[in-house]
RNA sequence: GACCCUUUCAUCUAGGGGCCAAGGAUGCUGCGUUUUCAACGCAGACACAGAGGUUCAAAUCCUCUAAGGGUCGCCA
């Protein structure tokens, strides 16, 4: 079992998606089963549901084996604590957190609680003083290899005796991880690389449990979306990215990419699986670079059957498909080509001079016989109209795609003849 | 303040003592093409963070310095 947590909100993060797109990866290449946990407890963020997460996965092909949803857990975990209360491995702990903003040097309990247990747990009862529970201090120092930062050891200084439960009895996020690690006996788990420093801690409460199997981790630089990851707070949200028109493809094709080697830019997630390689990614933090997605994007789409792309925007012909290929030099989301088709088949206006002779052209249009070469059809509003050429061939620019520049309209026109009346409309 | 990690063009990277006066991709600049903008084609500019070592030989190994990032909560 292959594992990674997400937080449970809606507006899901690059990062996060980062994590499971690399975990799934790996569980599709080693052929295990593929576990998201769902870390839906104590958050004050909007929370959302599994089914709206698993939707949104599956938009970018990520199908999991499972979703596991923490807040259902939370009998086991309070076992796994209480048993280690009864084994004196952990103890109920009365130290009230510092100021968070000036975190103290250590995060250990300062009133030696762990002594003093027959106290604590008079004062608990007769005052009802809240209370949390923590893992009793490490002996010696825990080290393991990560798959992708290398080795990490950490003194149990630094680890200190981490919350298990909360004082609303709800398991910390770190303890709530261990658990489910032991409960899906997942072998290799990716997060981010901000959880890097807390792994010995979740180590440390495992082998506290008894429990011997390993784990392998994998923690990912992050992508930042500014220079000084600190000034620029603009989310780099996966739902923001495909509202601005990014197929998840590309965007999938970004994140292996970004901190990779690989062997060729331009892929899709299968081809991905076939040589993705964990222990070639960069632990440095990564910068979002729009523009390079932007570039991928355009490759997508334009690697995209004509008609399925044609049904991204309400259409089942191939020709509006290679249509919409067409304009991908001047619009590389899916969003501006949206525009640009809507321009096309709304009804075209302007101010001025040329609105008598768009009028004119547009009656012409609309009453003349379907001709199918582009060079034959202008010969003939030409004759008809009496405007010279090449104002002729300005104004049918405007007319047909409502811009004064774009692709050249004879590879316009062949595809779209068929709808040449209602595009061709003029309101003034 | 303490601990950990990282450093190759603007960005993502190739490189693992000699194949490197450092390669690719994106971006940028110019030219071509185009009725037009873009795309496309061709060309160009742009990097081994700095200083010391080790070696016949250093982008590559070692040390220090600097810069960036992460962590030090009942956060996630």
């Amino acid at each position: 079992m292959f594992g990674s947590a997400l937080p449970a909100t809606v507006d899901l993060g690059l990062n996060d998606l980062h994590s499971v797109l690399i975990t799934y990866i790996v569980s599709r290449q080693r052929q295990e089963r593929c576990l998201l946990c769902l870390e839906d407890i104590g958050s004050e963020e909007t929370q959302s549901s599994d089914q709206e997460i698993a939707s949104l996965l599956k938009k970018f092909a990520i199908e999991p084996e499972q979703l596991l949803l923490q807040s259902e857990q939370k009998h086991r975990y309070q076992h796994f604590a209480h048993t280690l209360m009864s084994q004196r491995k952990a103890f109920a702990c009365l130290c009230v957190a510092e100021n968070p903003q000036t975190p103290s040097q250590d995060s250990l309990c300062h009133n030696s609680c762990f002594e003093h247990q027959e106290m604590v747990a008079q004062q608990i009862k007769e005052q009802k003083l809240p209370y949390v529970i923590r893992i009793k201090k490490a002996e010696e120092e825990i080290s393991f290899v990560d798959l992708i930062q290398g080795k990490v050891s950490v003194a149990p200084e630094r680890i200190g005796a981490p919350v298990l439960l909360r004082s609303d009895g709800n398991p910390s996020p770190l303890f709530a991880s261990a658990c489910d690690d032991m409960l899906s006996n997942t072998s290799l788990r990716v997060c981010a690389m901000r959880h890097l420093d807390s792994t010995p801690g979740e180590i440390h409460i495992k082998q506290s449990l008894g429990y011997t199997a390993k784990t392998d981790y994998a923690h990912l630089p992050a992508i930042h979306a500014g220079e000084a990851a600190a000034d620029d707070d603009t989310p780099l949200s996966i739902r923001q990215l495909l509202e601005e028109g990014f197929l998840p493809d590309a965007i999938i094709n970004y994140l292996l990419l970004a901190g990779n080697t690989h062997p060729a830019e331009h892929f899709t997630l299968p081809n991905a699986v076939a040589w993705f390689d964990l222990s070639t990614l960069s632990p440095d933090p990564i910068k979002f670079d729009k523009e390079t997605l932007q570039h991928l994007n355009r490759r997508h789409l334009e690697a995209m059957d004509d008609r399925s792309l044609s049904t991204l925007f309400g259409f089942a012909d191939a020709d509006i498909g290679r249509l919409l290929k067409l304009h991908l030099g001047e619009a590389d989301t899916i969003s501006a080509l949206e525009r640009r088709i809507k321009a096309i088949f709304s009804p075209k206006r302007c101010d001025g001079d040329t609105a008598g002779q768009m009028q004119t052209l547009a009656t012409l249009i609309c009453e003349a016989p379907m001709i199918d070469a582009f060079e034959d059809f202008v010969q003939y509003l030409v004759t008809q109209s009496g405007i010279e050429e090449a104002r002729l061939l300005t104004l049918l620019r405007l007319l047909i795609t409502a811009t004064p520049d774009g692709p050249r309209l004879e590879d316009i026109y062949p595809l779209i003849s068929p709808y040449i009346t209602e595009i061709a409309r003029y309101t003034p």
